[in-house]
DNA sequence: GACAGAACGTCTGTCGCGCAGAACATCTGC
DNA sequence: GCAGATGTTCTGCGCGACAGACGTTCTGTC
């Protein structure tokens, strides 16, 4: 309970495995559990332009989004649509009622997500998910797809 | 790639899987992957005081805890002992080996944190890890096992 | 227009791991 | 001495990541 404070692969694991507990809890039935909330979030703001670049996204697998999806659409919460200009891929968007079903989810994940940030300030919190914010988008702009070859080369370069 | 950029749960998660990634890349083969590196961090300067206490600080299961440790033993690099207090428990403690790899893999390790923090500034990396370390002590001291029943009832009351 | 190669989504199988439950050894309180 | 609690291990189940194969569709070349 000592030497471990400080590694920051532990905290971060500690601080992610909340959230999702929370975030699991605060979504209730909701098909997909954490996962859903987040396919659903980004079918209804940000339009994703295919099937595997909400995979890539989210970090999830082509195989799970697969029956991920089955399950929301059976929910009627998003609709596979054709993509007009590539019949291959297909459009993923949410419905009225799966628009109607983030709002409410957005207001109790508000709570889980304070629960869990609720050791910080109001100032601290804000700063936090400042960096957080920057951090994730810079990780995600160099490596949408995290090579570990690379990481491995870096890695053996610095260590040797 | 706009609308999730601000949702905490995605921002963690991107940055948690980062992390994974290059801890697993970084440690090569050791047993149990960045798992393996965590236990052996707690063996060599936590003492854990039972086997069961080391899956509650890693948020390991108990089972898994069984064969992470069976693979660390037949590697040599941890080693079970019968508790003299309590013969049931089993003491958790790295050999000399085991601390020399440690040491290694500190090396190594560090260069993974630095790829995954590189977008951020110096000070800024330092905030960040100020501000996650106080956020895990505070869930860890609040909810070593995070009771999803509180959770629930926090949010329901929040968000009805 | 025909064809090879690539991309997308789905399906199957495998593996790691969290979870629940049971079994066994051991400890604690009565 | 005995009932109940606790620590460890084992078994079985389900979820999810990963690799590979397949059918459908698009793109580039001849």
């Amino acid at each position: 309970m000592t030497a471990l404070e400080d590694d920051f692969g532990w905290t971060l694991g500690v601080v992610f495995r909340a959230l999702v507990k929370a975030t699991n809890a605060a979504v209730g039935d909701l098909p997909g559990g954490h996962r859903g909330y987040q396919v659903l979030t980004a079918a209804t703001r940000d339009q994703p332009e295919s099937q595997s670049a909400l995979c890539q996204q989210l970090g999830v697998d082509r195989t799970v989004m697969t029956y991920l999806l089955d399950d929301l659409e059976r929910a009627s919460l998003v609709a596979r649509k054709p993509a007009p200009t590539d019949r291959r891929t297909r459009l993923v968007v949410a419905t009225d009622e799966g628009r109607k079903r983030l709002e409410e989810l957005d207001l109790r994940l508000a709570h889980a997500e304070a629960h869990v940030l609720s050791g910080l300030s109001e100032g601290d919190r804000e700063t936090f998910k400042g960096l957080l914010r920057r951090l994730a988008g810079h990780v995600n702009d160099q490596d949408p797809v995290p090579s570990a070859c690379a990481v491995v080369q870096d890695i053996a370069a610095g260590a040797s």
